[in-house]
DNA sequence: CGGTGTGAACTCTTTCACAGCG
DNA sequence: CGCTGTGAAAGAGTTCACACCG
């Protein structure tokens, strides 16, 4: 039916991200052409993985050639949906929530915090860059006011369910969770999560399975 | 062959971390037994899923019953293999650095900081928590002395790719990476990278896809 | 020729349905 | 009767091999 079928697996998805940041970096660089395998190399991929997730975009490429560094990167901004900055609101300005207010990382890739919330009032009016950090009460308000659509939680993992709520019911769209729980979000609410437990843990597994004997050296 | 068919999917081995992370919530609460319906809820899973993901350990419930949750909970502990404490190092106390030698997620979930590193000399003798920031210099031999397993990598991009190099060097087995690159690591040494930006970016995609029209409100 | 785009084979995961034990 | 444990089916996602174009 559609010309382009609105069918991109997540996982492609999570791969774009990758690529257009490699190309970022090339087009920086003063790269004007990158082959598939330079640029699966770059992001850790196989070759013919990338091709697959690129034709998801229609043909991009020129045969015999490659693919040309800035149009891609436009391209692959557009389908992201980056090419507009996209508002996204703080909650929990612990150590963590500031290093991510303050993360230069954001900003240059499309995201923008419009505002910073914590519950405590010994946070509240503090400044981290160009914010103050507000009180939850004006939650509400500052998403209706900035029109944000993705709301970052860095609270502790007891309120972080009730801070969820209260975003979609702000009419928040996207929730990126650091806080150790998984949440439930109304439909049309996505929420990803981000556990470092987690990760951890995967680590000290797939680390303890290589241990038991000197396995394959190879060759 | 084996009793235990040393094969658990990493999907699986994820999805346990956060089992176990669950099971000690309730435990902590009192609850002795849990259904794999209560459990798979609490995890955002489905409930045969949630089986099928333990059954790879052998049996470990009770039919008609359910699971101990202090049972599994210790049984969870010991296959990811942290039932006692891994060492960390971290590289790079930058503001998200400092933010995760300060997080208190860490110690209690069967890991511990015991080396804290930067370049930068402004940042060298601080104290964090209970550490004090070296020298760079010094990680080779901090991670020998202490038997560090895993290293947490919070540098800017430009550099990452020599700390990996050196960490794997130094014998250090698993690689957490925050920074925004695609690792290279020799065999025999796990890498997994977190990528806030990846992150925020399908989260915006995943919205996009939805706005275009109130598509389906279901019933 | 070189490198893209893609159908087909393969592997890995998830889901379902039900047998089996308490 | 309830809930676990599990084979079998369905579904994603990944890899391969090659046709096709510049």
């Amino acid at each position: 039916m559609q010309p382009r079928p609105r069918t991109i697996p997540e996982a492609t998805v999570a791969r774009l991200a990758v690529y257009l940041r490699v190309l970022a970096t090339l087009a920086d660089g003063g790269r004007s052409t990158v082959s598939s395998g330079e640029l699966a190399s770059a992001a850790g991929v196989n070759p013919a993985g990338l091709r697959k997730d690129l034709s998801h975009l229609g043909p991009c490429g020129v045969r015999g050639v490659g693919y040309d560094v800035a149009l891609l990167r436009d391209r692959l901004t557009r389908v992201l949906g980056v090419e507009r900055a996209h508002g996204c609101v703080l909650v929990g300005i612990g150590n963590l929530g500031s290093a991510l207010a303050d993360y230069a990382g954001f900003g240059t890739r499309g995201f923008e915090f419009v505002g910073l919330f914590d519950a405590s009032p010994a946070r509240i009016g503090q400044r981290i860059g160009s914010l103050q950090v507000r009180a939850l009460d004006e939650l509400e308000d500052v998403v209706a006011a900035t029109g944000a659509s993705i709301g970052v939680l860095t609270t502790p993992a007891e309120v972080a369910q009730r801070v969820c709520d209260r975003l979609a019911a702000a009419g928040v769209r996207s929730i990126l969770n650091f806080a150790p729980v998984t949440l439930t979000a109304p439909a049309g609410v996505d929420v990803r999560k981000v556990d470092l437990s987690v990760e951890l843990q995967v680590l000290a597994f797939l680390g303890q399975q290589r241990v038991p004997a000197g396995v394959g050296e190879s060759a």
